[in-house]
DNA sequence: GGCCAGGCTTTTC
DNA sequence: GAAAAGCATGGC
């Protein structure tokens, strides 16, 4: 049954924040709103000024957490401003969220994501959505690490993800058997948690951080691929200031996002 | 058509 | 140990 839902998010990019590259399956509309999915709910999204208007399945309870309501960007783009080369990226990509993912979705989507670009990497997701996900209205629900533990190599052929597969395969196997404990990798630090993810196979520092700030929310993970290494050197060559650790996720998708939207003004 | 992609593992020096 | 090669596939 459709619920409709409204919420007042300030100094929001709703687009921003679906394309910035931390989450693959949201699409745009001709008409600016978007349709995908959060987990296993498919919503249609729009934002008009402050106003986002969702329809879903599900609650403002859900929205609100996704979205991320309840932390206070203003108060961290505040405290990140004291860097002058967080100003234009604040200026400019400030309206992102970290949105709040589904910790399994996002380990799969960031082991999908090495040496690969966005609009491949959608494919991927999408087509492993479709093989081994849930049909509901609106499309396909992510396939639950049982499932794809359930898989052979041979299996994910179709989904075309190269080499990934067998990582995969690993991820979904040491999830489904409880070698690896998503719900204590949520109560870990950030640091325990990178430990305990990189034991996968062919999972190693830089997508455990995307996992760790995407899936889990840890606010101090930050991912450094080959974007961040390049902002790293032109703006921070002794490393992101260690006092601003607690802010170093959000400062790294502003960056990150700046720095592919406008690689010439840097 | 060749370069490169939100890297990681394996091999080689 | 550090550096380089290999990996699957396809977007641009």
């Amino acid at each position: 049954m459709a619920q409709q839902t409204t919420l007042t998010i300030p100094n929001f990019s709703l687009r921003d924040t679906l394309l910035c590259g931390q989450c693959f399956r949201w699409e745009e509309l001709p008409d600016g709103s978007f349709s995908g999915f959060a987990g296993s709910h498919f919503a249609s999204v729009l934002q008009s000024g402050d106003q986002v208007f969702i329809t879903s399945d599900t609650d403002a309870a859900f929205w609100e957490a996704y979205f991320d309501c309840d932390t206070d960007y203003e108060a961290a783009k505040k405290r990140l401003s004291h860097y002058r080369a967080m100003r234009r990226p604040i200026e400019r990509a400030g309206g992102i969220r970290l949105l709040r993912q589904d910790p399994w979705e996002a380990l799969c989507s960031f082991i999908i994501s090495q040496n690969n670009n966005i609009p491949r990497i959608k494919g991927i997701i999408s087509r492993m959505c479709e093989a081994f996900g849930e049909a509901v209205p609106g499309g396909y629900t992510f396939p639950a690490a049982e499932r794809l533990a359930a898989c052979t190599l041979d299996d994910l052929a179709p989904l075309r993800a190269g080499f990934r597969g067998k990582y995969l395969l690993d991820a979904a196997q040491r999830v489904n058997d409880g070698r690896v404990v998503l719900d204590r990798i949520a109560a870990s630090s950030t640091e325990e948690g990178e430990a305990e993810l990189i034991q996968i196979f062919g999972v190693g520092v830089k997508v455990a951080q995307c996992v760790l700030l995407y899936g889990f929310h840890k606010l101090d993970a930050f991912p450094v691929d080959v974007w961040m290494k390049k902002v790293l050197a032109l703006h921070f060559p002794n490393g992101f200031p260690k006092q601003a650790k607690k802010d170093r996720g959000i400062a790294q998708q502003f960056l990150f996002h700046d720095i592919r939207s406008f690689p010439d003004q840097q």
